[in-house]
DNA sequence: TTGTAGGCGTTATCAG
DNA sequence: CTGATAACGCCTACAA
């Protein structure tokens, strides 16, 4: 069915034009070695006049391929973590001729067809698919996508597959550095505040907290742990049930955003951080410095960056690549202090 | 080229299977309405049991539409502000059973052709577009496709054509609300600090600043104004050029990155928001409220939406749509002060 | 109500 | 080295 307005040059057009057929066109197009360099600079030159440029839809239709990635994201686009790993993706895969697919599309199916993720990344034919910020309750999901020939990897999910690998921060070292940086700081007490066992991040790092605590011969005591969510309100609620306690730790862990959630209820009752209580971090998210929050950096950029890398990597050898483990860092600002 | 693993299925399997063409097939599939009840059901049963659905890429060769929207940005999807209209298109056009395409392959050409955005969507068979966040240097670059037959909406920029349109607040309104504003508090010397004629919102909240400045006989010294850039940065330089001055304004209006910059260098020589200085930013981005700074809201949400819901108008339509103005809000918090 | 056949724009196979 | 021709998977006149 033609479509009113101009029509985009075809690989018809530049054969008529150029004399030769369309398979010769294509020859030139895809850098094929066998043809004559008289004729290849003469298509070149109709190609160049007509600003012509192939479909890409009709050649991944023929070349089952796309040069798409799919995005997945539980969150919106928005989520303070996941938006600093995204430009490392787009950098990355850009950089290698790809686009980026981002499945907006939530209709519930209409004809009773289950449309999941694996149905969504075949009916765009997307090459690979990236999946951000999911949790443990919606694993069954991916069993799917998981056993089919589709490359995935995913970012803070320990999901493995045949054609499938992840990334993720060494998230146990992350609370060792944090636990250890307070106990030369000379603190005892500590508390914690994080997304509980939902998250694979979170419970590694609870683990390290945990680990590193009773190492040093710390005390945590029950009341002083809070595993709930991730969010800045969270932060609030902590404080909360904080004030209802006879003693307090000297300092609290917490994930960045319930971190400033903290720092900001504390204000709202007079106290301070740090002189009332010193927190650190997990992730050093944008907001993170100016609130003057010392924290244990996760490098988000260069997730987005390995997380590509490992999906060509799959895409190119057709089998699973090993998963990549990443730093962290402490970074200090001025949310603790030395206990005297 | 066949791909080694399983195979998706197709309309020919789900033909076979269900005994009849994948004509009747493909009827189904759009709902088309002259065909046997009893047909219908058999087929649909058969789709459903080898979870079929049909693929998006054939289709859109076919049918020369994709139900994929384009999304171009000149900064990266991390930018301050553009990040909180995102999720606005994101949640309408997933609504209409659209997905979004951001074109992050960046490679320069290869064959010397030219391949700007007119090219790239037509490569992807997008139904449409929206561009976020360019400048006035780039115009040229939109020729090809304003005149083409690719719906387009622009955010912030306008731009009009035979099938474009935009949405853009209302930033005249927004400079003349917070001049008000300080004026109405007492003040009577301002400055301002603002991105210039980059931007079209620069440049109306610049025109806005002016006028009302001059109708409630205001003072605005040439060495007030600072017209060059966006982020915070550009703050710092901007109380670095205000030391060197005799006398400083009482009060300034800037964009909210470029007033976070101010205050922090403030703070940073010891001078304090609103004591020394009333700030009015302009945006209300998200760490604005971090910085309890008194700002002009634009309804970025909301502009998400309405980019969208004028897409799928000209889609519908054909023809170019009414450009949308969207309102602003001023959000008082504490970075000004009363002159007394 | 259903089926046949041609087309959407490319790539790929295999003769010439 | 070059050119028919058959895929790729779906839609849509047009016939039956």
């Amino acid at each position: 069915m033609a479509k009113q307005g101009t029509r985009a040059t075809t690989i018809d057009d530049i054969a008529k034009k150029a004399n030769v057929s369309k398979a010769t066109v294509s020859k030139v197009i895809n850098g094929y070695s066998g043809i004559n360099e008289k004729t290849r600079q003469a298509v070149l030159k109709v190609m160049r006049e007509y600003n012509y440029w192939p479909n890409t839809t009709a050649r991944s239709l023929s070349m089952q391929q796309s040069y798409l990635v799919g995005l997945f994201m539980a969150s919106e686009l928005n989520n303070s973590f996941f938006r600093e790993v995204i430009p490392g993706i787009e950098k990355t895969l850009g950089a290698q001729g790809y686009d980026i697919l981002y499945f907006a599309d939530k209709r519930p199916g209409n004809t009773g067809v289950s449309f999941g993720y694996l149905e969504k990344c075949r009916d765009r034919r997307v090459d690979g698919a990236i999946f951000l910020s999911y949790i443990r309750d919606e694993l069954a999901e991916f069993e799917p996508i998981l056993a089919s020939d589709i490359p995935t990897v995913f970012v803070d999910m320990t999901l493995e597959g045949p054609l499938t690998s992840y990334v993720i921060s060494d998230n146990y070292k992350s609370a060792k550095l944090a636990v250890e940086y307070l106990h030369s700081l000379g603190h005892r007490k500590i508390g914690y505040a994080d997304g509980g066992t939902k998250s694979v991040p979170a419970e590694k790092r609870y683990q390290g907290l945990m680990d590193t605590v009773r190492d040093l011969g710390m005390e945590c005591r029950p009341e002083w742990i809070f595993q709930y969510s991730f969010d800045e309100e969270y932060g609030y609620d902590v404080v909360n049930k904080l004030q209802q306690l006879d003693e307090w730790p000297t300092a609290v862990v917490a994930q960045d955003n319930v971190a400033i959630g903290m720092i900001r209820a504390l204000r709202e009752i007079g106290k301070s951080v740090p002189d009332d209580l010193s927190i650190v971090g997990f992730d050093d998210i944008e907001i993170s410095s100016h609130y003057n929050l010392t924290t244990v950096r996760q490098q988000k950029y260069e997730m987005g960056v390995a997380a590509s890398k490992l999906l060509m990597k799959i895409i190119l050898n057709h089998k699973a690549s090993k998963p990549k483990l990443m730093d962290t860092e402490l970074i200090i600002r001025g949310s603790c202090k030395p206990i005297t």
